[in-house]
DNA sequence: CTGAAAGCGCTTACAG
DNA sequence: CTGAAAGCGCTTACAG
């Protein structure tokens, strides 16, 4: 307790500062803003001022007079209990808050599970920030558009499902399937199963449509097919139902690496050799790939790229850049182990 | 592009929507704060007037009036990837953010790792947050007092190891440590070992304590010690170096769940069998607890009730409240499981 | 290069 | 119960 009331400061206005340093608001906020055209002395004297004060600029005020924040928002449409546990969004994360610091603003994270979903739709309208990157959406989700609709600027995090005009970046998920699966066959495997990801968003859409494609180009049936949440505990139930319906199965595409874990996990339970008896193939190449026993065969996506491409796409049209492309495709790439 | 330019909005203001409702800025005002003294008849103009321009109050304007801004940060004192990883994190934001909700104010997650640590807290002290609930400090961390210094309501999740009058919330780390190595010597173990945390924390400081008590009371030496971060990987190295050192050990006590997992992945490669040749305590009582085999005895702590007693306490702070405790301590339980 | 002044959109005593 | 007015702390044409 220093003698301030909660949410009371103490801090020192432009006011001061200027007082003391002998000039006028105008020449400190000039100094303050980097603008040009102040004379050496005079910036001499502010800055003197300003570290004798200890003046930090108001936002609040500085915001209301520019329009601008400075600050930018990630926002995850997943409750923390997912994003805690997926090293998809730790990749994401890391790229995204490298690029906005080193755009010197400031990230703040922030979640949207249901209930909340109002409140946050009204934080981000009220303009506490100037563009938000919009990461794991579901289904026709109107956010991003609501968001444009109230002024703020939005960058998504994979494509969406809706047509818009709102930017994306995205990793080539097509690509990765469809070369996960040709590696399979080149491999010598004749009955290729999938476990496929959420219909609800793009990556699990996407990476279905590769193993689709590459089964039609092989001339084998596209029919071992089985919907999972992104989980591990999702991956092994897929994979027992797999197994179930299709007995001749010796290979299986994993839209995910928490997939392919849950089904080695369950393999293993049953007896399976991986890839002896079965192979598989996972996607994302996240740390999980290397710890598993044996090691994974996976699709690397650039997910620490992908967030800072998006960040990056982001404060670009902030800036006022023009003719960007709408839409940005980050290359995937195979990683073969021991899995296949 | 819906005509706006980056960071423009043709948001409403008060101004318009006292003139569509033919009363006065302030009674507007009042209206939206929910101030008492308000007719119904006016009360009921500028409602539907709110509705009309879908009227949303400039944070920063209301902000720059008051000094209040309505938002709450969750500090870590972590980078994101060891934030992503633990699920104790998860536990905490959770709580946090459904007390922050609940008081209808919005919850920032920012994060400090080494380099921003200078932006971080000019960010907070410049007044974008009314309080901060700081969790995961490390050793003599000088951030709590300096926003304190700063004007900004601070509460800690976890005993500071400075001596400080900044208020905290922790959970019974000592006595859980007690009572899970009680149990251990209850069970018939003569030669209980501890895998400590850092001591850096107060949680590594206060289960290493815990553990030498118990020890002390039990007249057994307590010597059997290796110290390691909270990672599987620091675990099972750790009990490596234990089981060299001490090879007639046949229980460890772990700081942590996770460790508890690193030290059970190293028994397996060893042919240990647990709880037969040794038995193995947790702390946390997180998921992993039950996924493992066999099952880990381990010591629960509270964590979603701690993000909200220290939200609670933040929250209680800066509404006034007189005569709050400078401390809580949250009680902590031993769960028996299958590796003891 | 510098300063006086208007303005950003709210809240809140104050007077009625 | 209601409104006119001052004030929160900045920025930015504008005039000099």
């Amino acid at each position: 307790m220093s003698g301030l009331e909660p949410g009371e400061r103490d801090a020192a206005t432009l006011e001061e500062v200027a007082r003391i340093a002998g000039v006028s608001r105008s020449t400190v906020s000039r100094v303050v803003n980097n603008s040009p055209g102040v004379s050496a002395r005079a910036r001499a004297a502010v800055s003197e001022a300003i570290a004798a004060t200890r003046y930090v600029p108001n936002p609040a005020a500085r915001n209301l007079a520019t329009r601008r924040t400075d600050t930018i928002a990630l926002v995850v449409s997943e409750d923390g209990e997912r994003v805690f546990g997926d090293p998809f969004f730790a990749g994401v994360l890391r790229g995204v808050s490298a690029t906005v610091a080193a755009a010197d603003r400031q990230m703040v994270l922030v979640m949207s599970h249901g209930a909340d979903r109002e409140r946050l739709e009204q934080y981000l309208a009220a303009g506490h920030v100037d563009g938000a990157v919009v990461v794991s959406l579901h289904g026709m989700d109107p956010l991003p558009q609501r968001l444009t609709d109230a002024g703020v600027a939005v960058a998504l995090l994979g494509r969406p499902l809706t047509a818009t005009t709102v930017p994306y970046v995205d990793a080539d998920n097509l690509g990765g399937a469809l070369a996960a699966t040709r590696h399979l066959a080149a491999t010598g495997r004749r009955r290729i199963g999938t476990i496929a990801g959420p219909q609800d968003m793009a990556a699990g859409i996407d990476r279905l449509l590769g193993w689709r494609r590459a089964m039609g180009e092989l001339g084998h049936r596209a029919d071992a097919v089985v919907h999972a949440d992104f989980t591990v505990e999702a991956g092994a139930a897929a994979m027992a139902e797999l197994l179930a319906a299709h007995p001749d199965l010796d290979a299986v595409f994993a839209a995910a690496d928490l997939l392919a874990v849950g089904a080695l996990r369950h393999l293993r339970s049953r007896g399976v050799r991986v890839p002896d008896d079965l192979a598989v193939v996972g996607f994302d190449d996240s740390v999980l790939a290397t710890t598993t026993n044996p090691t994974l065969t996976t699709v690397r996506q650039p997910v620490e790229e992908l967030g800072r491409s998006t960040a990056w796409r982001l404060l670009a049209q902030l800036a006022g850049e023009r003719h960007l492309p709408p839409s940005v495709l980050l290359p995937t790439e195979l990683v073969v182990r021991d899995s296949t």
